[in-house]
DNA sequence: ATCCCGAGGG
DNA sequence: CCCTCTGGAT
């Protein structure tokens, strides 16, 4: 029988094979761009996203910038993306506190993302590995908690013990990538309503798979 | 009509 | 634990 961590790493494999552009991506950003881009696309599509953040850095390109910002143009700019109150407030707030308590980077550490208004887990580790390079811990949004689930990597629900348990099934190598590979497949693939199963690389190691396979479609 | 790439607040 | 915030996609 195959231990729940070979299951684990024939799956991180797989992911691997099939994105092997998930993790260049973003590699252009700066850890700035990262920041605001990863906090603007919470409960938003990437598209749309990708239409106001060339104006917006245009306009602010660094968080100094941004920290001066006026709060109603700002809420403006971003508007499209939704929830733009709370999303202008947690700019300026994590910009002012980059100014003013780490001179004007955007801190490389877990506990001093932490700090910064508007940002959990989450996005602190978007932020560590799409904007350095490095990987502290895994993301898990709702994407990566459905695909979990579904997948039944881990016998937890909660993100956080998801985390742990990840972190602990899989080698630190590869924590990296995961924090790419299961938000993007969980996204495009493992949808919320009709996951595309019959395009699923992982049908085969997936338990939940014949529950959505049945009758003509998917799911509905 | 209903859901969603989070986080803060009661 | 519950609620709220937003616009767009389905």
């Amino acid at each position: 029988m195959a231990s729940a961590r070979e299951r684990v790493g024939k799956i991180v494999r797989l992911l691997r094979r099939h994105y092997p552009q998930a993790r260049t991506a973003l590699e252009f950003r700066s850890p700035f761009q990262i920041l605001v881009a990863t906090i603007l696309a919470a409960q938003c599509t990437d598209a749309r996203v990708n239409t106001i953040t060339p104006g917006l850095f245009r306009k602010y390109p660094t968080a100094a910038d941004l920290a001066r910002a006026d709060r109603e143009e700002l809420e403006r700019e971003i508007r499209p993306a939704g929830f733009f109150r709370n999303k202008a407030k947690s700019l300026l707030g994590a910009s002012r506190r980059i100014v003013e308590a780490y001179g004007g980077a955007v801190p490389g550490a877990m506990d001093e993302l932490l700090t910064l208004p508007g940002v959990a887990r989450k996005t602190a580790n978007i932020v560590l590995s799409a904007g350095f390079g490095k990987a502290e811990g895994i993301a898990v949004d709702t994407h990566a908690r459905r695909l979990s689930g579904r997948l039944g990597l881990t016998g937890h629900d909660d993100p956080v013990k998801i985390e742990r348990d990840l972190l602990a099934l899989v080698p630190r190598k590869d924590w990296l990538d995961l924090n790419f590979l299961l938000v993007e497949h969980g996204r495009a693939v493992c949808r919320a309503r009709k996951p595309r199963c019959g395009e699923c690389f992982l049908c085969e190691l997936c338990p939940s798979a014949a529950t959505f396979l049945k009758g003509t479609g998917s799911g509905r």
